[in-house]
RNA sequence: GCGAGCGUGGCGGAACUGGCAGACGCGCUAGAUUUAGGUUCUAGUACCCUUAGUGGUGUGGAGGUUCGACUCCUCUCGCUCGCACCA
């Protein structure tokens, strides 16, 4: 084998065109062409020391088949790649060995890129990203600088600059400086976080499982820290009215739909028994205010300390130390029982004046509503469990349709919470549940006891990290409490160097570790200190698309004539664990850009692909513990980069989680070799004397156009696996050829070079074409071909087939039914019975029913 | 608990809009080439039965609609993934 010059040497072929392609800028985009744009997106890996894992080529060569295509087609497309580059890691490691971030983060793209590279993806590498390059995230501070200067305007749904913002007269000028604060789109907050005190630091949500980190299992507790907040919830209708625009599957829509959490009900007022204040409540179920038996507010409400009674006083403040001890996690656990006290304090029922209880329990939340809550009893699971267990009055004020709950629900047995009939509500009985809605509101308001109100689940966005490794914020605090932040022409704020990479124990972040940086004078002499968190992970990643387009500008982050020609992206491919967070930040973040013309569409990503996830060969999620990681550094040498693209592809539908077989990458690696031996002669390494410049006869024409056909259909329609399958028919079919045609070879390889460009670069040469296949235009095909001549025509009889008959594909029904009806297979199985009916679907079969 | 998705040979998977289930690949069996293994090539391969047929059964299970169901409807079982007290 070794000594014949003319195998199929994938690494040798491969090296080739890639250093070809790097040379000649192949895949290079422009931004000034007559042609249509196509802009085709990855999401952009974090560079891992781990480096690639075989989870990632797939979403990759996806894009990469479709990118390729779509220069053949004929359009000018954007395929770009880069680096999400901040994050822990990195900073863990730097914790350990004293290593730079930024030097692990450079090692670790060093590598990967070769490995992306080795992979022969169509990139424009003129065009790559990192997110940690201050060049990069000047512009990240910058569009954080705008939200700090921005606020909501709820008339026009969108933000304006701080100052236009009308301030109320009559305020002092600290009062004006806070109503500024408070309407800023960055803001800060007390806000409850994940403490861990082991650790010495601040966790994300995601990093703390059961209330105990996620490293380590340390115990972790909930602690009001100053944080910085972006205002994603003024752009809650516009995100979920958004979705309606986009063409993503159904289910990543439903996500975002829910996460946003939409719903409408009412506010109501309660009067305190004995106080001046109310207990404003927010319900989705106006209609069941004559059975409210009780109240319920959140331990962090603020009236609490108010209303106690004296003798509740210290059982109540054990309450709320408890509470404010768990997580949100312990507080969300199911299976835990409800827990709660009642302050001693009782409420007016605005629609019948009875006196009913104030309780306090965390099964209220203070982040959500009015962080109170009316309690139904009858109609609401949680608050029937709650009043169960307290021994709290139950009335039943809908009526269930079905007789059967109608009996369980009277006898205080059943909670029902869906539609009925109204009862025990004065003069709203008889009413369905949809109307009764409509009349209270009305009347609620009408007696100014409240009105129709909407609530959404989506919180504001938690904005800073207690950490290193991440864009400063370009924000200056003075001694007095103020907020200086910087001008344009101060960015960016680069990272400074620290010999800690720790927090401080008292939860300071590392940067406090930094005075030469974090001590400022201000012009005028006064001294100031920089902010000392850093943005979390997903910041860099909110806009990352839109600096593709215009990678090196220094004026701005994106040039609006380059943006307005490539946007919005036409096809978004990631992984499925994106669907929310990633995915709603930057459409957040988007059409905050979209308010100041900055960008010109309202949605960012108009096709959506989510990859399913590539499993061990066991079935199994890959993971080092498993032992089951396949590494795709292995797989190319052993096999090359076009086996392992094609088999990436060929494993099945691109949005299904699959397992890996290495016996797979055989099979796909033996049809790449296959049409190498049909073209290419092993002794000599020329083409094959079997290719010749021969008329392609009829059957082979018709496969060769079916298959460019099924080909092209299926790559627009992301089907690759069966565009593979196709692929090795027509390759089967040359193999048993004496003669090729080389007319029809010369088409195969331009269908086949998408999927694997190496080896389609390669012969594409030897048949005598002198420049690169990529901007070849994609091969036509002639529907006249697509049609077979002759089909085989399958004759049942009440559904079981009894003969097949070969017919001429213009066949009338009426010729189809008489060749059928005259098949002596088909008189035999009817054994002189007379049909009753037959059916005729053309080209397919014929159905006899006796 | 709620929501979404999925169940097809030994395995990954195909099957247009209700019209021949199992394309393509893996694996396996037999044969050819080879000193042997591997490679390559040829033939076969859903299951069951028998005298190998013009046979029976088959798309998680049970019903239904239809001339005809992997496909549509109802119920049910199993798996996967989200969300998880949002009033």
């Amino acid at each position: 084998m070794c000594d014949k010059k003319g195998v199929y040497n994938f690494n040798e072929i491969e090296k080739k065109w890639q250093d070809f392609w790097q040379e000649n800028k192949t895949f290079k985009a422009n931004d000034d062409s007559d042609k249509p744009k196509y802009y085709v997106l990855d999401m952009f890996p974090y560079p891992s020391g781990q480096g690639l894992h075989v989870g990632h080529p797939e979403g990759y060569t996806a894009s990469d088949i479709v990118a390729r295509y779509k220069r053949m087609k004929g359009f000018n497309v954007l395929h770009p790649i880069g680096w999400d580059a901040f994050g822990l890691p990195a900073e863990q490691y730097a914790i350990q060995t004293g290593t730079h971030p930024a030097e692990t983060t450079k090692n670790n793209i060093d590598n990967m890129r070769k490995q992306i590279k080795s992979l022969g993806f169509s990139y424009d590498w003129d065009r790559e990203i990192n997110t940690t390059d201050p060049k990069y995230f000047k512009w990240t501070q910058w569009i954080f600088l705008k939200f700090f200067n921005s606020y909501f305007d709820e008339e026009q749904q969108k933000a304006r600059p701080i100052d236009e913002l009308v301030i109320p007269k009559g305020l002092s000028d600290q009062g004006k400086a806070e109503y500024i604060d408070d309407n800023r789109l960055a803001y800060e907050a007390e806000v409850a976080v994940n403490w861990c005190p082991e650790l010495g630091t601040v966790l994300a949500n995601e990093e703390v499982i059961n209330g105990l980190s996620e490293r380590g299992d340390h115990p972790v507790i909930r602690k009001p820290m100053r944080q910085w907040m972006l205002r994603i919830t003024k752009y809650s209708e516009r995100l979920l009215d958004g979705l309606d625009e986009v063409d993503w599957t159904d289910s990543i829509k439903k996500l975002q739909h829910d996460w946003i959490g939409k719903s409408t009900g009412a506010e109501v007022d309660f009067a305190l028994d004995g106080f001046d204040e109310k207990i404003r409540v927010f319900t989705t179920r106006a209609d069941t205010l004559f059975g409210a038996t009780y109240m319920v507010m959140a331990p962090e409400h603020p009236l609490v300390d108010k209303i106690t009674a004296d003798s509740q006083k210290q059982a109540v403040e054990e309450y709320r130390r408890t509470a404010s001890r768990k997580s949100d996690l312990d507080r969300t656990d199911l299976a835990k029982e409800k827990t709660g006290i009642a302050t001693g304090a009782y409420a007016v029922n605005p629609v019948n004046g009875q006196k009913i209880p104030v309780w306090i329990s965390d099964y209220v939340l203070i982040s959500y509503g009015t962080g109170a809550i009316m309690a139904v009893p009858a109609h609401d699971d949680r608050d029937f469990e709650f009043a169960n267990k307290f021994g709290l009055e139950i009335i039943q004020v809908v009526e269930p349709p079905s007789q059967q709950d109608k009996d369980a629900v009277a006898k205080g047995q059943l909670c029902f919470s869906g539609n009925g009939r109204a009862i025990n509500s004065g003069k709203f009985n008889d009413l369905g549940t949809a109307e009764f809605k409509e009349k209270i509101a009305s009347w609620l308001e009408e007696n100014d006891l409240g009105k129709k109100a909407v609530n959404y689940k989506l919180r504001d966005w938690l904005f800073s990290r207690q950490r290193y490794w991440g864009e400063p914020f370009p924000l200056m605090h003075q001694k007095n409490g103020s907020i200086i932040p910087l001008t344009e022409d101060q960015l960016p704020l680069a990272l400074p160097l620290v010999k800690d990479y720790k927090p401080a124990g008292s939860g300071e972040p590392p940067l406090s570790n930094a005075p030469d940086w974090v001590n400022v004078t201000l012009p005028d002499g006064s001294k100031a200190k920089r902010e000392l968190n850093t943005m979390p992970q997903w910041a860099g990643s909110c806009w990352y698309y839109l600096r593709y387009i215009d990678p090196n500008n220094a004026e701005i982050f994106c040039d609006s004539e380059k943006e307005k020609y490539w946007m919005n992206v036409d096809l978004y491919i990631g992984g499925a664990e994106h669907a929310v967070l990633h995915l709603l930040y930057s459409r957040f973040w988007h059409k905050f850009l979209y308010d100041y013309g900055y960008v010109s569409t309202p949605e960012p990503f108009q096709k959506l692909i989510n990859q399913g996830m590539i499993l061990g060969t066991d079935g199994q999620k890959m993971s080092k513990s498993r032992g089951n990681v396949v590494n795709p550094d292995k797989v190319i040498a052993d096999y090359g980069a076009d086996s392992m693209r094609l088999y990436e592809m060929f494993m099945g539908p691109l949005e299904a989680s699959k397992p890996w077989n290495m016996h797979g990458v055989e099979g796909v690696h033996r049809f790449l070799q296959r049409f190498w031996r049909v073209v290419i002669d092993e002794e000599t390494g020329a083409l094959s004397q079997s290719v010749q410049d021969v008329d392609a006869d009829d059957e082979t024409l018709r496969l060769l156009h079916k298959t460019i056909k099924k080909v092209g259909d299926d790559v627009e329609n992301f089907g690759f696996n069966t565009a593979i399958s196709a692929m090795m028919i027509f390759v089967n079919h040359l193999v048993k050829m004496q003669v090729k045609p080389k007319s029809a070879i010369e088409k195969f390889v331009l269908i086949l070079a998408p999927f694997a460009p190496h080896i389609a670069e390669d012969i594409w040469q030897k048949l005598g074409c002198q420049t690169t296949l990529a901007y070849e235009p994609w091969p036509g095909y002639d529907p006249q071909f697509v049609k077979e001549a002759q089909f085989e025509l399958a004759v049942q009889i009440k559904g079981k087939i009894k003969d097949k008959i070969v017919v001429d594909a213009d066949a009338t029904e009426e010729q189809i039914k008489e060749i059928a009806l005259s098949s002596e297979k088909v008189i035999a199985a009817m054994g002189g019975k007379e049909p009753k009916k037959v059916i005729v679907i053309k080209s397919r079969l014929v159905n006899i029913v006796v």
